[in-house]
RNA sequence: CGGGGAGUGGCGCAGCCUGGUAGCGCAUCUGUUUUGGGAACAGAGGGUCGCAGGUUCGAAUCCUGUCUCCCCGACCA
């Protein structure tokens, strides 16, 4: 894409309503703009990245065998009628009524909805298990939405929902996401920390939020050393005992928020006790029949018995995430983009818009990265290399090409890395092959 | 919802107390000189001062109402 054809309002100073980081580095870089208390709109370079995100959960999702499918935004109160949640959700629910005076609802979850979807399609033990997943917007009236897109009214959220026979097999439901989560996180260039979780009002007993460390994050959070190296989560999900195996060496590090912290094991851990701030970016548990039982979901089991199945559900905070990769991710000029959720790989500059040369290698350059299937932003302008400088900076594109007389003259272009700054000269050729 | 604050060109702000018809920086446009880390100079465009009433010869400024946004708290992916 060239810059001089693009939609990139960017800008030296953030609005005054910003005040953490991520929020002001997503105004002042041109990604969102605020329309209404706690939504935004997605501007073109904030729409690429939602949609690596959404890209990575989708395949993790899919890897980890559950099904795509897509429910609407708008619910009928109905549904939340059945399950005895509509009067039982409180303010936060967006209440919408229609011309006929039917009560509707803009959808803060689906559970209600998916248990009756799936409840008159599934009726033997044979359709079951089942992993279910949509990445829909979500809206919750929250009294105060803060923090730009990381604590908004709507957001973009990937939430599944699993259909077991048996607790034993609603475990292994919940150990494939806890595990398609951690490889979620990590594609993205986060360290996500599980940690034990309250089930809150929704019920049950099995339940992990995912923190990544941040030090704006909004909670204290509390969790072994260990959690400071990398980790590999490489672990055949179809292999059951390996599966919990692996679930269970990731849990054996202590690990908590604020909320839940044991002081007895945090005395034991001594200095390999660390502490931070976090962001929660995921969330997952096992609840049972809550949903199942409340709206008669049965179907027939191998003896002609009736079964009623047991649920969970697992949420990622898509829109949330952008948000809280900056804060994982920035530094005083700008955003430092892990490259697999960067808008674009390369950011191509032009030092000279004036000068022959420099057009025509950029030119060419920008040509043959776009053949080769680079993703990248050519900066074209009719601008001063420093001004092109700070915006490149500003938006945080993993590398940056630059084309100017002074490499020209020698035969050379030079290639920066954004986030650890080092810079090379080398000719375009071994440019290109570095890129592609 | 309780407490606090703010709405003035695209962004950040001053002016309001002490009414006299709007100003600064950044951004934008034109020209000239420039050109490797947000250039300099000269000129230009752009604002019914959130909205509605009221007071007054006259309201950004005073009064009343209303809407929106932000901050602290309870709530939350």
């Amino acid at each position: 894409m060239r810059l001089s054809r693009y939609f990139l309002p960017v800008t030296k100073e953030p609005p005054a309503d910003a005040q953490v980081a991520s929020h002001k580095l997503m105004l002042r870089a041109g990604l969102v703009r605020q329309t209404s208390a706690g939504i935004y709109a997605w501007l073109p370079l904030g729409h690429r990245v939602l949609k690596k995100i959404e890209s990575i959960v989708r395949e993790e999702q899919d890897r980890a065998g559950a099904v795509e499918m897509l429910m609407p935004t708008i619910q009928s109160a109905e549904y939340w009628r059945d399950t005895g949640r509509y009067e039982a959700y409180g303010p936060e629910m967006l209440r919408i009524e229609d011309r006929q005076g039917r009560d509707l609802l803009y959808g803060p979850t689906n559970e209600d909805m998916i248990t009756a979807l799936f409840r008159d399609g599934a009726k033997s033990y044979r359709d079951l298990p089942r992993m279910l997943y949509h990445i829909q917007w979500k809206f919750r009236d929250e009294i105060r939405p803060r923090f730009g897109v990381m604590r908004g009214r709507e957001f973009l959220m990937k939430d599944a929902y699993s259909f077991d026979l048996d607790e034993a097999g609603g475990r292994i439901s919940y150990n494939k996401q806890f595990v398609a989560y951690l490889r979620t996180f990590k594609r993205m260039g986060l360290r996500a920390i599980p940690m034990q979780a309250d089930t809150g009002p929704i019920g049950g007993d099995l339940s992990h939020e995912f923190i990544i460390l941040a030090d704006s994050g909004e909670s204290e959070v509390f969790f072994h050393k260990n959690w400071e190296q990398d980790r590999s989560y490489d672990v055949d999900v179809e292999d059951t005992a390996a599966l919990q195996g692996f679930v269970d060496s990731m849990t054996a590090d202590y690990a908590a928020t604020d909320e839940k912290r044991d002081e007895e094991r945090e005395a034991e851990l001594g200095d390999t006790l660390l502490k931070s701030r976090g962001i929660e970016v995921g969330h997952i548990f096992f609840f049972g029949d809550k949903y199942t039982k409340a709206l008669g979901m049965q179907v027939s089991g191998p003896g002609g018995d009736m079964i009623t199945p047991l649920m969970g559900s697992y949420g990622v905070g898509v829109s949330r995430l952008v948000g809280a990769i900056i804060e994982a991710s920035h530094d005083d000029n700008g955003i430092v983009w892990p490259e697999p959720v960067a808008p674009y790989k390369v950011g191509l500059i032009n030092m000279r818009a004036d000068d022959e040369a420099c057009v025509a290698t950029s030119d060419d350059l920008y040509a043959k990265l776009e053949a080769a299937g680079v993703e990248v932003l050519y900066d074209d302008r009719d601008e001063r290399g420093g001004a092109k400088f700070a915006t490149m900076d500003l938006i945080g594109l993993p590398w940056q090409l630059v084309i100017g007389p002074r490499g020209i003259k020698n035969g050379v272009v030079e290639l920066t890395n954004r986030a650890t700054g080092e810079r090379e000269e080398l000719s375009a050729e071994s440019a290109l092959e570095k890129l592609v």
